[in-house]
DNA sequence: CTCAGTGTTCAGTG
DNA sequence: TCACTGAACACTGA
């Protein structure tokens, strides 16, 4: 369940079981699709033996900070997820990374759909992909002002906008429709159409659902009930918890649901 | 059986 | 060259 606050969890998570601990040993799936740059003999080479030093995080790529390079980077796609488990206990469904530290914990990265990447990296911040991403919609916020300039060449829609990781690294489907649900505004208008109150209330709505997100470890259930979050696959009612109708439509090649009386 | 999906990439268009 | 769109990727579950 990967955007920005469920990536975020899992360097959390990741962070507390892994850092300072040394990988013992490490088990790969032989999955080309997900091992699509480096091989899993070498992600099995570059780990074992290691010890974590810190996990980072920037938009949904998280990276193992290792005591020497490479260090393993991964993207969990559509369905990859991050599992804890002690040793001895089965591996998750659908593994196809698993790292076992001398203190018994294990941590793996499970993808049915295989839409996830694991690769190696010498300095993952410095090359890309992860940099080519534009701010971290958690850690690097730009001002409304320099917002506008980001946005000042772009008349795709707002959504398809958000959307893009080159501009907001982190934010997916679900994070986009939530802050223009909660900014009031429509995901069809012109990204760079907007006043100076709308830009502050576009900021405003993405710090704040960004920011709650990640304190509850993106915690679906302890997002607050108004959230459209929750309505938006409910396909029985098609009204908000405000009562707001509700409509779906594909905007930047993505389901987008919005309350068009609510979003202008 | 068909289709949509919390994502990224790349070919093609204007 | 840039901004943008839509299909491909691959698999599960409704």
């Amino acid at each position: 369940m990967p955007e920005l606050p469920e990536v975020e969890a899992a360097r959390r998570r990741a962070e507390r079981e892994l850092a300072g601990q040394r990988i013992e040993q490490v088990d790969v799936a032989d999955d080309p699709v997900v091992y699509d740059q480096a091989s899993p003999a070498a992600v099995r080479e570059a780990v074992t033996g290691r010890v974590v030093t810190a996990a980072r995080r920037k938009g949904k790529y998280l990276w193992l900070v290792l005591d020497r390079p490479p260090h393993p980077v991964f993207h969990f796609g559509m369905t990859g997820r991050l599992v804890i488990y002690a040793s001895g206990t089965p591996a998750p469904k659908y593994c196809k990374l698993a790292l076992t530290t001398s203190s018994g914990t294990c941590a793996a990265l499970a993808d049915p759909r295989r839409l996830g990447r694991i690769r190696l990296a010498q300095d993952p911040e410095r090359q890309p992909p992860i940099s080519l991403l534009g701010f971290d919609a958690l850690n690097d916020l730009p001002s409304t002002s320099k917002l506008r300039t980001l946005l000042a060449p772009r008349r795709a829609p707002l959504k398809a906008v958000l959307l893009d990781q080159s501009f907001a690294a982190g934010v997916g489907n679900w994070v986009a429709d939530e802050v223009l649900y909660q900014a009031r505004l429509s995901p069809l208008r012109p990204a760079n159409d907007l006043t100076d109150k709308e830009l502050r209330t576009l900021r405003s709505a993405l710090r704040s659902v960004v920011r709650h997100a990640v304190s509850v470890d993106a915690d679906a259930d302890q997002f607050p009930h108004t959230w459209l979050f929750h309505r938006r696959w409910d396909h029985r009612f098609g009204l908000s918890a405000r009562g707001e109708r509700l409509t779906r439509q594909t905007i930047g090649g993505r389901t987008t649901t919005w309350a068009p009386d609510r979003q202008r």
